[in-house]
RNA sequence: CCCGGAGUAGCUCAACUGGAAGAGCAACGAACUGUCCAUUCGAAGGAUGCCGGUUCGAAUCCGGCCUCCGGGGCCA
């Protein structure tokens, strides 16, 4: 005998006279005492059971998982619900099992005004709701369609290392101990990075993997710990193959959850385009609101604080700003790194005809500057473009996919004061500039591609270095002696050295891109258990101490934490 | 680490300038044979996140802390 013969949601007319068995949580139910109904609910849907004095039905509580064997029968036509799939029926229970009781649950399965702690910590009830049980087969259905796409462009998925070497650069890793090499640590792949830029020196071609990766920063509404992404490479490819790869792959995805795909090829700018109209690398092409320039117009300004910047750079907004809020917006960005947001209203007094004419601000508009070096400027006016855009409700409701190109392979690392790469050490310069001085790399570009998705940034990817010559060169301008080189990456530069092809790749955040198509606003409800932003578990209550002797055996030991019950 | 917001019944929220902590839903008891998030009646439910201070009197004001959310830093 089996649990049940049919879901409850795929109960139809068609089914009347059947005697059938169902199984189900119970959704609702409403007693009248003699009549019990009881809707019975799957992730497939909801039926209406319908239970005489003594089969039992005044015992049934929110959530109890039961079993009923029962005729199927039509309902009266003033009967039909027609806001249930299976409205037009009902089973007429002739014995019903409870499987399993509930408790009281700390709240109602689909109420969405719940606080979000309460779903993580419940989130087996918290599954149970349309939202969640939407989410996580959409991700499902994302992900299959890509994996379908994959294998129908030849790419092989292979399994690389979760537990790997370590690297200092870049984001901080998660150490594991190691029990048979104490004092020795293996870290959380950040990404297969290597791995697979080996695959192909390996002669795998096309290799791709839905693969996990940790990193060991602060959580956003966009990260967390641990994350999935697409992760792809090609051998003897250029960046477009790899782009029309990824394309598919997208487009793969939307058709697989139903949703009309993007228009192909992505719009693509350039690194320096995002930068100065934007602000930002991933800028959110949604809604103009471009930044401008106004330095050469006020380069000879009687107004000191123009006149004296490195640049002076604005964004005119469709509002005018009280004093109040003008100050509001002040505040926030000098906590961006600004030392002031002019209003240029208040300080047109200082200017002449010329200069206000430069700007160029219509009627009921306001124009926010920033005179500050280049960067800071960039900097703070995206932030100020995007802040004001979500307040003044500017951004509409569609989709803009597009590719962000000629990024700089180096940049100046503010805690060393030396050079590091900008995105990772291992891909390759543009052609035609495979050489340059180790002490002043910083017109060097990249053969680097970012996608980005209405502002957020959905993964990117480069064409690697395959020259051993170009790979060392690189890690000297990062300030690598050759000897340094040798103990973190030999095994790459020997890999380099013994015939590796052309190569490039990509890999793309499968949480971060099923939350826009979900729509919803971050990845927590996109991962079957996510951490909150304080980095714990709250359903399992991870992480948690781990005694003397355990830590020992794995060779390390705790330093004393202060106890937040005493303080 | 920094900035901002939030924390009152199991859940979601009220409580004006400091003046007796309240509602809906859930849970509990009861009535009811056609409801559909049933209805009606009844009873119950609280150290207002924690610690301290001001005050005749604190959910409300002040100080410190905790937790969550958003963001900055950080994050190939």
């Amino acid at each position: 005998m089996s649990w049940r013969d049919i879901q409850c949601g795929a109960l139809r007319p068609e089914h009347v006279g059947q005697r059938l068995t169902v199984a189900g949580w119970v959704d609702t139910r409403r007693d009248h005492g003699g009549l019990v109904f009881v809707d019975l609910r799957d992730h497939t849907g909801k039926v209406q059971l319908v239970l005489k004095e003594s089969e039992g039905g005044h015992e049934l509580r929110n959530e109890f998982v039961v079993q009923a064997v029962g005729e199927v029968a039509a309902r009266a036509p003033d009967a039909v619900n027609p806001n249930l799939a299976t409205g037009e029926v009902e089973i007429q229970v002739e014995s019903l099992q409870i499987l399993s009781r509930s408790t009281p649950l700390p709240f109602q399965i689909g109420d969405d005004t719940v606080e979000e702690t309460t779903r993580l910590r419940y989130r087996w009830l918290d599954m149970r709701g349309e939202r969640m049980q939407r989410n996580l087969r959409m991700s499902h259905a994302a992900v299959a369609g890509i994996r379908r796409t994959m294998d129908d462009l030849g790419f092989v998925d292979i399994w690389t290392p979760a537990m790997t070497r370590g690297t200092p650069e870049g984001a901080r890793d998660f150490l594991v101990p190691v029990r048979l090499q104490p004092g020795r640590f293996f870290a959380l792949a950040q990404s297969p990075q290597l791995f697979k830029q080996l695959c192909m020196i390996g002669g795998f071609d096309r290799y791709y993997q839905i693969a996990t990766c940790f990193r060991d920063e602060d959580l956003r509404a966009d990260r967390q710990f641990e994350f999935r992404q697409l992760d792809l490479e090609m051998a003897f490819v250029e960046r477009e193959e790899v782009l029309d790869v990824m394309e598919a792959a997208v487009v793969g995805a939307f058709e697989a959850v139903g949703k009309s795909a993007p228009a192909r090829p992505f719009p693509r700018i350039s690194y320096d385009e995002a930068m100065s109209k934007y602000g930002s690398d991933k800028p959110d092409l949604r809604f103009g609101m471009e930044i401008e320039d106004a330095t050469a117009a006020t380069r000879g300004s009687e107004f000191g604080v123009f006149a004296n910047a490195p640049c002076v750079r604005y964004i005119v907004v469709p509002k005018t700003f009280s004093r109040a809020e003008h100050e509001r917006l002040v505040a926030l960005t000098k906590e961006w790194g600004a030392k002031g947001l002019a209003l240029l209203s208040q300080v047109a007094k200082f200017l002449s005809e010329q200069e206000l004419e430069a700007f160029g601000v219509p009627d009921g508009s306001s124009a926010l500057c920033v005179a500050d070096e280049e960067e800071v400027a960039a900097h703070v006016l995206g932030l100020l473009r995007l802040h004001l855009a979500r307040e003044l409700d500017l951004i509409p409701d569609i989709d803009v996919f597009h590719w962000v190109f000629d990024f700089p392979l180096f940049e100046k690392d503010d805690e060393y004061g030396g050079w590091t790469f900008m995105h990772h050490a291992f891909t390759a310069p543009v052609k035609g500039s495979e050489v340059w001085d180790p002490s002043n790399p910083g017109d060097v570009r990249g053969q680097h591609y970012d996608l980005v998705w209405n502002g957020w940034e959905l993964g990117s990817g480069s064409i690697r270095i395959h020259d051993v010559d170009v790979q060392e060169r690189v890690f000297k301008t990062m300030g690598m002696t050759d000897d340094e080189a040798k103990s973190k990456f030999g095994f790459l530069l020997d890999a380099l050295a013994m015939g590796a092809p052309p190569h490039g790749g990509f890999a793309m955040g499968i949480e971060r891109f099923v939350a826009l198509l979900a729509g919803e606003p971050d990845i927590r409800q996109i991962v079957a258990f996510p951490k909150v932003s304080s980095g714990t578990d709250p359903l399992t209550g991870a992480p948690t101490p781990m005694p003397d002797g355990v830590l020992a055996e794995s060779g390390i030991r705790a330093l004393p934490q202060e106890d937040p019950a005493k303080a």
